[in-house]
DNA sequence: GCCGTCTTAGAAACCGGTGTCAAGTTGAGG
DNA sequence: CCTCAACTTGACACCGGTTTCTAAGACGGC
C-alpha cells in the first residue's frame, strides 16, 4: 500500500484483559472520542478538529464526510480537554454583589438563554466589594478557572479595579452599566438617565409642584444618572429640586422606609416621590401609611425596576421598567461574539400604574 | 544528579507578534504547573499528584518539602487537567424549576458557602419537567459537562426519570424534598408536614373554628406533606377541615388570589387561611382588601416560606420560616462529604408576626 | 547471606483535545 | 516538463494532570 492515508497507528494495546473481561462493560458505551471519530471517518483527528472548530482549510467533501459521521454518532468534543488545550474554559462567571433576588434571577435567565445551544456554562460569583480580598479572591478565581469571560452588572461593573485585573489576566468581559466607561464593544448601558426623566416628566405632567427623590447611594453610578435625568425633566419644567428634597437612601427597605417617613414630616409635604428603586418605593408605602396618607390621593410614588414586588403593592406601582434580562441577554451575546451587539430595547421604560395621580388641591 | 527527571522541553514559540501585539503580555508570569513544582522540588510529578490528592503513601519528609514549595509558589492544580485525567469536572449543579427568585438565590448562597474553599464551583441550570426532551436534554448536559454531582431542590428532586438518568450516568447527587425518597445519603429532607403542622396548632390556639387552606398543586409532595400536618394539627384541636375549605392553588400571587376570592365569597366565611406559600398569602391578603376585609380582624392568614416580601405586605405576614440558605449548605455539603451530615436546623419554624389574631365574635 | 514483603518513588501511557510544522496534491505559469 | 504557490492533510508534541506498572531500598525472618 504505497500512498494509502495512515491510519492513526491504532496501537492495539492487546485486549487489556481486565478491562474488557467484564462482561458488563458492553453496557458501559462510552461515548465517542475524537479518535473514534477520526478512526471511523479515516482522517486524522486533527482534521476532526479543524472541523469541530470550523477552520475554512478544510475540504468541502471531506468536512461533510466527517459532519455526517458526528452528527451519526451524536459526538460531542469534550470541553475539559477541549479547555485544557486551548487555555480557556468554557464558563462564563457572573460576578456580582447586588442583593436583590429578582436582579439576580433576572440576569442569569438572559445569560442563559443567550449560552443556550453552546458550550458554554454559567457559573455564579457573588462577592464583595469592601473585603480587603476582593481583589486577590476575583484574581485567583479568573485565572484558576481560565475563564472564558464573565458578565459584570452594577455595581461591579464600576469597579476599575476589578475591570484591570481581568485585562491583566486576558479574560473577556462586558460591562453593564448606566453610562460608558469603556469601549462599546465591552459596554451595556442601560441609560439611567433616561429613566429618570421618565419618572420627573410624569410626575410633572400630572401636575405636582413639590416633589421628592429618595436616591440609592450617592456612590452608585446608576444613582447619579437616575437623579440627573430626573432633575432635567423637572428643570424642563420649571420646577425645582432642592437639596433638602432629596435624600439618600440605601436601596432597602428599610432605607425607603426611613427617608419617607423624613419627607412626610416636612412641611409643606411632598406631593410626590421618586424612588430610586421599587424596594425602598414600598418602604415609602409604608411610611405613608404610618402617616395615615393614602396613595396617590395624599401622595404619588414612582418607583424605579418593575420588580415583580411592583404589582403585589397595593396600589399597584407606578415605575421605570428595566429590560434586565434582556440586557443580560444582550450583553451576555456581546461577550460570546466579541462585537457590539445592535439592540434597540435595552432602554428603561415608564410603567404607569395606579400609585400616581394629580395633586389634592390643598 | 543521575537520575534527573526530564524537564518539560519549554518549547518557546518564538513570540508571534500578532497576538502578542498587547505590550502587556511581556509580564505574562505563566502561573506554576504541576511539573515545576516537581521540579523545583527534586521529586516526580507522579509524587506531587500524590501529595495534592492527600494519597498516604508518601514520606512524611517529601510530603512537608514539596507542600512547602506548594505553598511559596502558591501552586494551585488545574482544574481542567484535573478533571480531563479524572473524568469529573470539578462542576456541580444545581438544576431547578422553582420559579421563586428569592428561594432560586437563597438556595444559590447556601451551595456558594458549602463549597467555598474548595475547588469545587457552581453552574446553574433551570430546566422545564414538561418538555418533552427534558430528560434527554439533562442527559446530555450532566454527560457532557461530566458534573461532579447535582443539587436538586424541589420539585425536580421528585422526578423519579431524572434521578434514574443520574444514577444511569454515575453522577451523584443530593435531592432536597419534603419526605425521604431515597438513601439517607442523598437526601435532605425538609419536613414540610411539621411546617403544616405549626401553622394548624398556630391557628387553632387562636381559637379559630372554620379554617381553610389554599395549597399548591397537589402533584407536589411538599403541598401532600404541608396539607397533611395541617389537617392533623385541627383533628387534635378537634377541627374538621372539610374538603371544599381546601383549593388549589398554583404558588403564584394569582392563584392565591382567584382562591381567596372564592372562599371570602363563601357562607360561613373561614376566619383564617393557611396559605401554602408567602406568595399565594399575597394574593389573599389582595382578596381581602377587594372584599373590603382587614388581616387579622376579618381573617387570619398564615404563609409559608418566610420570603422578604413576608415582612413588606402589611400587615407584617405571620409564616412558617424554611431555613433553605441552611438546607442548601447542607445538601451540597453531604455532595461533597459523600456522606450524610449531622443536622438539627433543617425543621421550618413559625414565625409569628401581625396577620393572625382571634376571631372576631360573630 | 538469601528472600519475601512493605514502603516509597518514578517512567510511561493516558485523558481528549489543539498548535506546529512539514509533506503530498493539484493547477497555473514559464 | 519543471517550478511554485495554494490547498489539504497528518505526525507529533503538548496542555496539566492521573493511573498503571515497575523498581529501588529497608527491614525482618529463616
Amino acid at each position: 500500500m504505497p500512498s494509502r492515508p495512515k491510519q492513526p497507528s491504532r496501537s492495539k494495546p492487546a485486549v487489556k484483559a481486565r478491562s474488557t473481561a467484564t462482561p458488563s462493560a458492553a453496557k458501559a458505551k462510552r461515548r465517542p472520542t475524537i479518535n473514534d471519530i477520526a478512526r471511523m471517518s479515516g482522517v486524522s483527528k486533527k482534521t476532526v478538529s479543524r472541523i469541530i472548530n470550523d477552520s475554512p482549510v478544510v475540504n468541502e467533501e471531506t468536512r461533510a464526510k466527517v459532519k455526517r459521521i458526528i452528527a451519526e454518532t451524536g459526538y460531542v468534543p469534550d470541553p475539559q480537554a477541549r479547555g485544557l488545550a486551548f487555555r480557556k474554559s468554557f464558563l462564563i462567571a457572573m460576578i456580582y454583589d447586588n442583593p436583590s433576588p429578582e436582579y439576580i434571577v433576572s440576569m442569569q435567565k438572559g445569560i442563559l438563554s443567550a449560552i443556550e445551544g453552546t458550550s458554554f456554562q454559567l457559573v455564579v460569583r457573588p462577592c464583595d466589594r469592601t473585603k480587603p480580598t476582593f481583589l486577590s479572591d476575583m484574581r485567583s478565581f479568573v485565572e484558576r478557572q481560565r475563564l472564558f469571560g464573565v458578565l459584570l452588572p452594577p455595581s461591579v461593573s464600576e469597579d476599575e479595579g476589578l475591570v484591570k485585573v481581568l485585562r491583566e489576566l486576558n479574560c473577556d468581559y462586558v460591562r453593564i452599566a448606566s453610562v460608558s466607561l469603556d469601549k462599546p464593544e465591552v459596554m451595556l448601558v442601560t441609560n439611567d438617565h433616561i429613566g429618570g426623566y421618565e419618572a420627573g416628566q410624569h410626575l410633572a405632567e400630572q401636575g405636582h409642584k413639590i416633589i421628592a427623590h429618595v436616591s440609592g447611594l450617592k456612590s452608585f453610578r446608576s444613582v447619579h444618572e437616575r437623579r440627573r435625568g430626573f432633575a432635567r425633566a423637572l428643570a424642563e419644567n420649571g420646577i425645582d429640586l432642592p437639596e433638602k428634597l432629596v435624600l439618600e437612601g440605601a436601596y432597602t427597605f428599610e432605607s425607603g422606609l426611613a427617608c419617607g417617613e423624613k419627607l412626610l414630616a416636612m412641611k409643606p409635604r411632598p406631593t410626590a416621590v421618586f424612588a430610586g428603586n421599587d424596594e425602598m418605593a414600598a418602604g415609602i408605602y409604608r411610611a405613608a401609611r404610618n402617616h395615615g396618607l393614602e396613595i396617590p390621593r395624599d401622595l404619588s410614588v414612582v418607583g424605579y425596576d418593575d420588580n415583580p414586588t411592583s404589582l403585589r403593592l397595593w396600589p399597584p406601582l407606578t415605575t421605570i421598567r428595566i429590560p434586565t434580562e434582556n440586557n443580560a441577554r444582550m450583553a451576555a451575546t456581546m461577550l460570546i461574539k466579541k462585537a457590539p451587539v445592535p439592540h434597540d430595547d435595552t432602554l428603561p421604560s415608564l410603567v404607569v400604574r395606579e400609585s400616581t395621580a394629580k395633586p389634592a388641591k390643598s
